[in-house]
DNA sequence: CGGCTTTGACCAGCGC
DNA sequence: GCGCTGGTCAAAGCCG
């Protein structure tokens, strides 16, 4: 985590959600970090419950531990795959009654947090696809894509019925693209440097 | 009118 | 094989 996304080559690849009237600052990763984690057997090493926990009682932002009006109490990470099987070599997609069956290595990681909203603005743009109710559970699961045309990532929102204040979300795979709300900071930026550069 | 949500149906995996 | 469960599809409807 000593990473600063801010001045690294990769864009930003998640944000967490902050939920306090969207005033916060996001948590930025990179793709090199959850990359590393990855390439090591998962996220694991990533010590999130550290990282959101009360007792730091703050949200690290590029390195350093931000604003901490946050609500995030707690997270976890899971490294386990989306193959089945445990081979984790196996980058195949096949199809099986006319749908696409993956069993491509995709890295899953979730957390939770204390929202009185299941959606959760994290910068990137999602659509629903899909709602289920799920065993043991009052509240049904959200399945939801990022609407990136080119970006497969998903994303589970579940309000937990033992505490109906939790809401937890699991990320399924990496974006492939920036973070559409950073860019919309920066694209105002990059105009005016581009402009200045004409003079 | 395009993008998004809703929701019932469909499919695959798993346990028995 | 059957039933249960989770994940996805896709048509219909909603909304700005």
């Amino acid at each position: 985590m000593e990473e600063n996304p801010m001045e690294s080559q990769d864009p930003p690849l998640m944000l967490s959600p902050v939920q306090n009237n969207n005033t916060s600052p996001p948590f930025l990763f990179t793709p090199s970090m959850v990359q590393k984690q990855a390439d090591q057997g998962g996220l694991s090493d990533i010590d999130w419950g550290t990282l959101f926990s009360a007792q730091n009682n703050g949200l690290l932002l590029n390195g350093e531990y931000a604003n901490k009006e946050t609500n995030i109490e707690c997270a976890s990470s899971s490294s386990f795959m989306a193959d089945n099987n445990g081979d984790q070599e196996l980058e195949k997609e096949k199809r099986k009654g006319g749908r696409l069956k993956r069993t491509t290595r995709v890295p899953r990681f979730a957390f939770q947090t204390r929202s009185a909203d299941d959606i959760l603005d994290d910068g990137y743009r999602w659509r629903k696809y899909g709602q289920k109710a799920v065993k043991n559970n009052t509240y049904p699961r959200s399945y939801y894509r990022c609407t990136h045309h080119t970006c497969t990532v998903k994303k589970q929102v579940q309000r937990l019925s033992k505490d109906t204040g939790i809401v937890v979300t699991t990320y399924e795979g990496i974006h492939n693209h920036p973070c559409e709300k950073l860019m919309e900071t920066l694209t105002p930026l990059l105009k005016q440097i581009q402009f200045l550069a004409t003079l």
